[in-house]
DNA sequence: TTTGAAAACTATAATATTTCATGTTTTAAT
DNA sequence: ATTAAAACATGAAATATTATAGTTTTCAAA
């Protein structure tokens, strides 16, 4: 965690200036091309990170909170290189970036945590779209089904909060395709939909077709 | 330029542990897996950065000189992530990691700068990747030539020294799709191909193609 | 509770891509 | 110069993906 890097005096300045707000399912926290002045400390809640180009939105990663969002524009100039929004209530504290900055240039070892923080999620994102580079849309899909269930909710049994739009925009394919996917699974008896309801029941399958497919 | 964040006495420090290569074409730099203990900084020549896979690579970059290679692994972990191979003879200078460690705890703006490197060259992977997401075949590979022209021989006539096969790892598809794709290409009077060198006749198709494909 | 819009779904047709089989050319080593 | 291996090329069949269009479901506002 970047806390860890911080002294106390730097961690009760940055805490000072420091507004921890509430936000709604589906409300923008940062928005892809506005100035950057906020890193945000997420944390409760999911939010998506995403790319907009030409009106075509590529998500980047879905976060589960407690993480930081944003961190990684610290280094790439000065407007948010991608968006984010929420996907349930967050809570979201946001941290000055001039105030950060300060404490960085005075704390090597934040400056290094902060940076590890960000190339690893980098890395994250990379190995993402390799993974998706080299499988066919239903190893893709198997994929981010299990992340959900893994990663972010810890069950086989969670409500997806992405529409199906948006799971193909995390995917790499069409709206059509992951409904139809999603509908074959479901008829095969390796998953159950109601909706945004999924229920994993067959996951050794599941896995299987996300390493071979 | 990395070189710009260092005093005159850590630029000697560092030069005097410096090891400064000639490589041949298609000599491995850094392997992937393998502990990660220099930096290189890439004088002359063309290396690829790949990411290898249950034995399928992806391409990663083309990275041309001069320019630093290895960089990212700073704050990944203690073996490289991915492998650096040259397209070309190439002259690099190896830096200790554990060195120019020293250096950086001690120069803040040294950081920074490597950071803010790394970081680009992240965002350009990242970008990479979402124009392939988005694009189909031709629209991949139009993109893949005039990054050859544009970016690294800026001329429209060069050798792109990728095989078929890599170029079909570095588009993310298969080696047959490029290869009709190039012919396509080549009959519509778009291209002109004898082997690796290639030519193009028609820029503004190509930019096109690249854009709307 | 009704109603209307958005989202989810389905089937089918059209298109794109991969795979496979086969043959040719180029390259590099002897 | 010869030869084996690698790279390149081609076309056709099989498969995967997208596009189109119409239907149903869901959800929230009136």
């Amino acid at each position: 965690m970047v806390t860890n890097y911080l002294s106390d005096e730097e961690f009760s300045m940055l805490y000072r200036k420091t507004e921890q707000l509430q936000y709604a399912k589906r409300e923008m926290v940062f928005k892809q091309g506005s100035p950057f002045l906020y890193v945000g400390f997420l944390s409760e809640g999911l939010v998506k990170q995403s790319y907009f180009n030409k009106g075509k939105e590529t998500i980047l990663s879905v976060i589960k909170g407690p993480a930081l969002i944003g961190g990684a524009n610290f280094f790439l100039g000065d407007s948010y290189f991608t968006s984010f929004v929420t996907l349930s209530d967050c809570k979201i504290c946001l941290i000055e970036v001039s105030i950060l900055k300060e404490s960085i240039l005075k704390n090597g070892l934040l400056a290094f945590g902060l940076t590890s923080h960000v190339a690893e999620s980098f890395k994250d994102s990379i190995l993402n779209f390799i993974n998706k580079s080299q499988k066919q849309v239903q190893g893709k899909i198997a994929g981010i089904l299990l992340y959900f269930a893994d990663k972010i909710f810890n069950s086989n049994q969670f409500d997806i909060l992405l529409s199906r739009k948006e799971i193909s925009d995390f995917a790499g394919c069409s709206e059509e395709n992951v409904i139809n996917t999603l509908s074959k699974m479901a008829k095969e008896g390796i998953i159950k939909i109601n909706n945004k309801k999924i229920d994993i029941l067959q996951k050794e399958k599941l896995g299987m077709i996300f390493q071979c497919g």
